[in-house]
Order: structure tokens, then C-alpha cells, then sequence
DNA sequence: GTCTATAGGGCGATAGAC
DNA sequence: GTCTATCGCCCTATAGAC
């Protein structure tokens, strides 16, 4: 286990979610995580901000990928076309690179800590997509709304998907189509 | 300093409000606000569960609420009228009742952890509203997606009160007639 | 790599209310 | 006397400073 091996933080990574499926999320310290990797818990922090950053390695990408993916879309499509366009691709990608959900999805439920963070996670997204609508000309308001409905619907798409409802694209039109029942269902 | 002066909790409350404010919240440890409320450290905690918790006093009555009022709404209302419902009459409620408003709404803004506490509490009065939902007959991914829709009127309502644009009910409607001005743009 | 401040909580003793 | 809120001292772990 040399010091300088490559990939500390991968490394990190997987030596934490082992513990953690073993012990459990609170039974396992930062120490323990930085000893199975061969490092100390002084590193651990040069890597990761808190302990439950951990299991959130390379989120800070999807909220840049989100926006870009916005403002890449046809110009003068409104905000929620836009907003729904943005999240099925990047949640397409997302879901053909992520590995172990299963383990990951089971953890954070296990967990109020994570599950908090987590919809931070989620929140960071969703700001930058409302940024984007709003540099494409929606109203701050209109751009809030549009942000939000269709991050719930890509929230969706991944639980369907993670159940294993077929292709992420698939899990993505089924729950649109089910939010669009929701909605009219109410305006009868 | 009476060991038995009345309303611990509320002291506490004032004393983090107060300290919070004056030197921010990060600056403020757990033994500083219990000093200046006459108490130690370690009844903070009888009391809290965390330093976060005490911004977020009595909101353990807010999802019972809700869901109360779901179901005691019309039988055979849809979901979405159902959960807005419900909202539109707590959240008139909580207007009336709340203090501090503008403090406490900074405070939780300038504070990453406090906004992620406050995304856990807002959440739990959706998961509560989703339940009741359900309760009342609604298929989980109906009860799910109108529950989050009428949580996000509910939340755009309170920032608009907030912002002093009239009555509650006047912001829940106006915030309603805001995400149905999207959804329909949407549909062109 | 060591050292410190602080969070958070377990346990038993105790002071005051009844 | 009982009952219970509070205290004091214990500990461990996080997070960051030196």
C-alpha cells in the first residue's frame, strides 16, 4: 500500500463504503475509513470536506452539466420544455456512468445525515438550472417553477430507474407522463 | 439565576436568536448560548438535539398538521386540490402565528447547514402530506408528485408573503396561478 | 503529524417543586 | 417523602489550526 499510490480519493471511496455497509454509517469514524486506505484522516480531509461528502464524489460536475445542457437547448424553447430537455440527457449519462447505486441509495436512506445532504445535492442542481433558464430570458419566478417540476420529475425518472422500470429515458417520459396525469387530473 | 426559572426552551430560543444575529452563526458556540439563557451546555441538549435544531423550534407540529388537514378535506377531492389545500390553511396559520420572521430567514440563508436543515423540515411536511395522500386512496407516485407541486406553491407562497406581497392566502393563490402560467406555457 | 476547540451524548448526583 | 429538570464530569469523534 504504498503512500503514493494513485487514487487516494477512490480509494478513500470504496474503503468507506465498505465499512459503512458493514457497520453501518455512524458506527464507522473517519479514522477507520483512512486506515483501510492506507492513509491517515488528516488526508481524508484534504479530499473530502466532511464525512458525508464521501458518498457524493464528483456531484459538484452535475449542476455546470445541467446548465450547459439548458443553454444548449433551442433557443426560444420555454422554460419548462427546456428544463425537462436538460435533466433527461445529463440523468441519461448519469445513469449509464454511476456504479454502485444499490449500495449508495441503500446507505443514504439509512441515514438522516445523508438523506439531508443528499437533497442538498439535489437542491445545487436545481439552482443552476434555474440560473440558466433565467440567462435564457425566463422571469426569475418562471425560471424557479420550471427548475423545480422538472427536477421532480428526473428525481422520479431515478427512482424508477434504480427499480429497475427499464432505460433511464423510458423511467424519464413515464414519470413526466405521470406528473402531466397528476396535473390535469386536478384541474377537472 | 433561578435553576428553575420557566421556559428553558424558550430562553434558549431568544439567546441563540439573539447571539446568532449579533456575531453569526457559525461565531456562536452551544456553551455561550446556554450561558446566557443560565443554563449549561449539556440541558442545551435535553432540549435540542443539535445547535441547528433550535432555529427550527415546534416545526415537529407542522407535518401532523398538514396531513390532518388533507384529510379532512371533501372526500373525493384529487390529490393535487387536496394537498393544496391543506397547505393554503397551515401555512395560513403558521403567517399568522410565526415571529421573527425576518431574522430567522436570514439567519437559516447565511448559513449552508441551517438551509440544509431547513430543506429536512420542509420535507418532512411533504412525506407527511404524500401519507395522508395516500391514505385518502392516491396511488404512491400520485400521492408523491402532488404532494411536491402543492409543497412548491406552498414554499413560493411563504417567500412571497415574505417579501410582503399582501395576505397569505392572496400569495398561495397568486404563487398557484404563477406555476400554472408555466406548466401550461409548457404545453404549447 | 500533533494539538485544540467544539459537538454530541451517557450516567449518576443533586437541587428544587410538589 | 417523590418526581424531574438540571448539573457536573465523563468520553469519543469531527474538523480545522498550527
Amino acid at each position: 500500500m504504498a503512500r503514493w499510490d494513485a487514487g487516494a480519493a477512490e480509494r478513500l471511496r470504496m474503503a468507506a463504503l465498505d465499512l459503512f455497509t458493514e457497520h453501518g454509517y455512524d458506527a464507522v469514524t473517519v479514522t477507520q475509513i483512512a486506515e483501510r486506505a492506507g492513509l491517515t484522516r488528516r488526508t481524508f480531509h484534504r479530499y473530502f470536506a466532511d464525512k458525508r461528502e464521501i458518498l457524493f464524489a464528483g456531484s459538484e460536475r452535475l449542476p455546470p452539466a445541467v446548465a450547459e445542457a439548458a443553454l444548449a437547448t433551442t433557443p426560444g424553447l420555454p422554460p419548462l420544455p427546456t428544463a425537462l430537455s436538460a435533466l433527461r440527457e445529463v440523468g441519461a449519462e448519469v445513469s449509464a456512468t454511476v456504479t454502485d447505486t444499490g449500495r449508495r441509495r441503500a446507505l443514504i436512506e439509512s441515514s438522516a445525515e445523508l438523506t439531508e445532504r443528499e437533497r442538498s445535492k439535489l437542491a445545487e442542481v436545481t439552482t443552476a438550472l434555474q440560473s440558466a433558464l433565467e440567462q435564457r430570458g425566463a422571469a426569475p419566478a418562471e425560471a424557479h417553477f420550471a427548475a423545480r417540476v422538472a427536477s421532480l420529475v428526473s428525481e422520479e425518472a431515478f427512482a424508477r430507474w434504480t427499480r429497475g422500470e427499464g432505460t433511464f429515458h423510458r423511467c424519464f417520459d413515464s414519470a413526466e407522463a405521470a406528473l402531466h396525469a397528476v396535473l390535469t387530473t386536478a384541474n377537472n
